[in-house]
DNA sequence: GTCTATAATTTGATAGAC
DNA sequence: GTCTATCAAATTATAGAC
């Protein structure tokens, strides 16, 4: 068993990533970070001594672990319908682990976008363009004959649908709406 | 020309609806609010003492705007098909009108759900209520013979449709996003 | 790297004059 | 109904000891 090493800073990303999942980035304080990790709040300003760069670091870590997880769109050895349905399920364990009441980070910033940090509403440009980047890529590889348009349209498509399924879950607390949505992702 | 009244509370409602699609509940303050509408915040407690009052009034006429526009699902006079294009193009002119610089306010509310007053919760669950209410009532007069659950599925995977390409065309600053998304609502 | 202490500002909210 | 003045609390952020 891998014992992944959870350095303070690591904690703080993973309690402020929940917290801005939540809450929006708005809607939590250096002191609730402090609390969550079991440290005060000056001590979160010497990892990241400003808010923005706090949120700005939970962002691309979060991209970072989503294309990750998901992978090179274009290997070989994994069927394109395959992967699309990893792209899903990926959406799915996101709700089930954060028990409903957690949105993708990407809604999250696009909600506040106005009054979000220059860097934190950056790092939501690059989430949403890396995973239409992504969706594009795979959807190219079932479809190598489609028109480019088309393939962008649809992995737009499947995109919003799982922003929206996320959204309209958490708010009516019914991971089955998720669910109900999601099945249509995969047509 | 119809002149419509715009009383002090109204434009309060009005100023903070924008806020609030743009920024978040967390990401305006009374005083902003204030400055919008030319007043001075002490003003603004006197229509709407608290900021959860605020916020719950912001989405009750949000939500009563939506439905009035939307109007009964089953008048016989409209086709279902016209009204889903209506339902659409709602979303589309709402986009449009904040020169895509605003979301729909339900996605506001479901990202900062955890950190809302309760008032305002609810009055985000039930805008989803509603909607999705309303988009069954439509679809199930386009096609009365299919399964209950196959047409509430279809409805709410038209309202995540429409949040998803809301969030999206937003942060990526595209429009056409939200038509190339929006027209695979209409299939 | 964490702490105490505190600065500087903003925020939601109230009292009371006009 | 709007204003000035103000409060109490919270917020981001910093200084400096340990």
């Amino acid at each position: 068993m891998r014992v992944t090493q959870a350095s303070t800073g690591r904690k703080i990303i993973a309690a402020a990533e929940r917290r801005m999942r939540e809450c929006g980035f708005h809607g939590f304080s250096f002191r609730d970070i402090a609390a969550d990790v079991g440290i005060k709040s000056a001590s979160v300003h010497h990892h990241f001594p400003t808010k923005e760069d706090l949120g700005a670091a939970v962002a691309s870590a979060y991209t970072k672990r989503l294309m990750d997880a998901l992978g090179d769109p274009n290997d070989p050895v994994r069927m394109p319908e395959d992967l699309i349905e990893l792209y899903v399920d990926l959406y799915r364990r996101a709700l089930q682990k954060g028990k409903g009441r957690q949105t993708c980070l990407g809604g999250v910033i696009a909600c506040e976008l106005a009054s979000l940090p220059e860097n934190v509403a950056r790092a939501g440009v690059e989430f949403f363009e890396s995973s239409a980047g992504w969706l594009e890529a795979v959807l190219r590889r079932r479809s190598p004959q489609a028109e480019p348009e088309a393939t962008r349209a649809q992995a737009l498509r499947i995109l919003a649908l799982l922003q929206g399924a996320t959204l309209i879950a958490k708010t009516l607390d019914r991971e089955d709406v998720f669910e109900v949505v999601a099945k249509s992702a995969l047509e």
